[in-house]
Formats: C-alpha cells, structure tokens, sequence
DNA sequence: GAATTTATGTGGTTTTAACCACAAAACTGG
DNA sequence: CCAGTTTTGTGGTTAAAACCACATAAATTC
C-alpha cells in the first residue's frame, strides 16, 4: 500500500501537509492497482473521471488502430500522471490506450470530484493550481514529442529525441523506457529501418548503442 | 477596445459576473494590441508570464529552426488560447514562434500573476479552474495533431486532418486556417507532395478543393 | 539448460516522398 | 489594368523509408 512519504513527492500534492493529503486521498476516492507486463490500464473510447499515477514501474501512453498501426505518444515513469486530462474534461472519451510496460503500481485518484467541487480555498485550491502546473508541463511534453517527429528523414528524428533524452537526464549516456519497436512507434518509424539508421550510426562513430541503453559520442550530438 | 461583451464568451471568464470580469481584467493587467499579417507575436527563446487571447483574426503557433524548416503546431482562432503554457510555468522560455496569420487583435493576460496569487477563493478560483479547462483542452488538440501526422503517407495524414476538420465543423465542407505551404508544415509534409497527393485525391473524386476550401465528397472520407 | 518465445538486425525490393526547376494561376498595389 | 509578387501545381530525378523475408540474438519458461 502507498505510504504517505511516497506521495509526498508526487506534484499534485506539492504544498500540502501529510495531514492534508490524508484528507485529500479521502475525498479524491484513491485506490491502488498492480499491473503485470502488457496490462490494459484504460482503453481507447472508455470514459474516466479517474487519472492515475505510477507510483512503480512505468506505462506508455498508445493509440492502436484497426490495421494494427501503433502509436506511441508517450512513457510515464514513477511519480508521472497520465489520463489526467480526460478526468478533468468530464465525459470525454479515451482516444488512446494505457498500457503498462512492465509490472507496475498505480495509483488512482478521481480527479473529477476535486474539479467539480465548488470549493477552491485551502488545501482544495492547492491542488487545483498543481493540477495547472501538471496539465501545463504535460503540454511541454507533447509539444516535444512533435518537434521529435517533426524531421523528415529517421536520423533527424533519432537525433532529435536522443538529444532530448540526453538534456533530460543531464548525461550522454543513458537508458531509454522503449524498446526497439516502441522507439519506432513513438518515432513514427518502420522498426526496422530505425534499426537500421542506429547501425549506421553507430557505425559512424556517432552513438554506442545496446539494448535501451545509448551513448552520444560526440559533442555535436549531444547539444 | 476589448468590450466585456466581447470577453464574456472566452472560456477564462466563464462563470464570472461581468462586474468580475472587470475586477480579474485589472489584476491581469490586460493590454491590446493588433497585428498584421505574419508579425511575430511571441518568439522562440524568450520568457513571457502573459498569456494571449485572440480577438479577432488568428494565429499560428510554429517552431522554425536554423536552417529554415518550419513545423506549424497549431492555428489559435477568436476566442482561443496561446502561450498560456508558458505563461502559467515560471520561466520556461517559449520553445515556439507565435505569429499572426492574418491582421488579428490580440489581447494579453497575465495569467503568471493570477497562478502565482496565494488566493484560491471567489472568482480567483473560478478562474483557475477555468484555466485548468483550457490547458486539459490544449492537451487534447496537441494529441490530436500527433494522430494526424502519425500516418506514414502523405494521403493518410490529409485524410487524418481532413476527418478531423469535418467533424469538428460538423459538415463536409469547409475552409481551413492554413494555405498549402502551412498545411504541408503542419502535416510535416513538403510543400509539393502535398499539392500533388491532393491532386490525385481529386482526381480519385475523394475531394474538391480550391484554395483553402475542402469538400468531402465520399461516405468513407468523411467518417 | 533446452525449448520456445520475443527482440533485434540485415539484405533486397518497391513505393513514396523529398527535392529541384519551372510554369501557371491568383492576388496586390499602384 | 498592368507589373510584380505570392501561391499553387506539375514533371522529372533522387534519396530514403516502408515493406517483406529471414537470420541471429536475447530473454523467458518449464
């Protein structure tokens, strides 16, 4: 079960006393949920007032349509939130899926309820405002995420999103939360002409690559 | 000059009295200004704690890098949004150029003040809430741009697009806010593909199109 | 640890969009 | 209405990614 030390951290609840949040988990109607490997978290076309955080592990956000063409919008990691949005916005449908991505905990809060509730002063307001801020940075990511698939050859993409990674984690070297073929679905590439793209990379001195982990070997490429 | 009548539409003042709006136009410390075609409003790099509002007009929101490819991440019709991200992320410097499309009124917010006021209750609140609406509204539309440019052909991501527009006008006809040069850097697409694809759809009697004008001329293309 | 499944890489072919040069058409401002 | 500008379309070439079939490697299961 969550302890409340491992919600502190969580952005919602920034500014609010344990206390507080004890409150607030009462009246946002938590529950907690694992998740094996693969695991349907939501389903495209579903309705939810409810979003949910990772508290451990990590799930990506995908759209899959008839012909089996997937999309991978984004990963969230612990202490992240995803389908916040739909619980705000009340009866709009899911246009993506959740999934997890490996065994993962998580937690769900009914964000619906805090939103609709007139009541805005004190610890309610608060979390309103976090809300904001979580809402505004998920924008940041998505717009990242566009200017990742904006280039039109696979070494402009894989540059671009490496880049980012590499800033982010405020190294040149790193992991990625994708495999091969989600990188490739996030991308918006074939996987296997990614895989290609990363040979010839590598081949020329430009990145050290195994598995989901990968170098930048040269500076041009990681700023 | 802005009237209220003109701003009691806008989804931030939703659910306030017009005395009210008044009052939150003050703390805001609104401005106006008016563009011509193709100024730029906000650019790439800086830092803004105002948030714009288009009047009258639009707006494209558009990332150009150095060696001049451009990727348009949204157009901001009358009564909509732009920069409200930035505005409410103390700051994060803007990753994008905003720029008029056309001649536009615009009318700046500073909505850093509003998120940054310890205040939560009254129409402060009311506000805050309605602002969590937009950015929640701002997530889907920048989801919905991913879905659109997702499609690894140009005909998939016309028709993406296309779809998208018909349902939102809720007709099979209707104009578009982007010439063939900007809806070819929305779709990240270049210029010339995307003048021949539409041809041939045309010429397949998929659609009909002059200028920025679209019909939808088959049942499977316009659902 | 053998068998099976899953993930990744490679070669070859085909499709398609980028790219370039230019023509035609539509708009603009005197 | 004309000259100049901007926008849109067309043809041809090239580069690149999609696609397919398969090989290899790694992980998982029993």
């Amino acid at each position: 079960m969550a302890d409340i030390r491992e919600l502190e951290n969580i952005a919602l609840f920034r500014g609010l006393s344990r206390q507080e949040i004890g409150m607030a988990l009462e009246v946002l109607e938590h529950r907690e949920r694992s998740y094996e490997k693969n695991d349907l978290i939501f389903r495209a076309g579903e309705t939810t007032e409810t979003a949910g955080v990772v508290l451990s592990g990590g799930v990506t956000v995908e759209s899959n349509d008839v012909w089996g063409n997937r999309t991978v919008l984004s990963h969230i990691g612990p202490g992240e939130f995803f389908a916040e949005t739909y619980a705000v916005i009340p009866g709009e449908a899911l246009s993506v899926d959740v999934r997890a991505n490996e065994p993962s905990r998580v937690l769900f809060l009914g964000l619906g309820a805090l939103v609709r509730r007139g009541e805005t002063a004190g610890w309610s307001g608060v979390m309103v405002r976090n809300l904001l801020m979580i809402s505004a940075r998920k924008n940041l990511f998505l717009s990242r995420r566009s200017f990742q698939t904006a280039p039109k050859t696979a070494r402009g993409r894989i540059m671009a999103y490496l880049n980012a990674a590499a800033i982010q984690k405020g190294a040149m070297e790193f992991d990625i939360p994708f495999d091969r073929q989600q990188l490739a679905d996030y991308l918006n590439l074939e996987r296997t002409a990614l895989s290609k793209e990363l040979g010839r990379m590598a081949a020329e001195g430009l990145i050290r690559t195994r598995k989901n982990h990968f170098a930048l070997l040269r500076e041009e490429a990681g700023q």
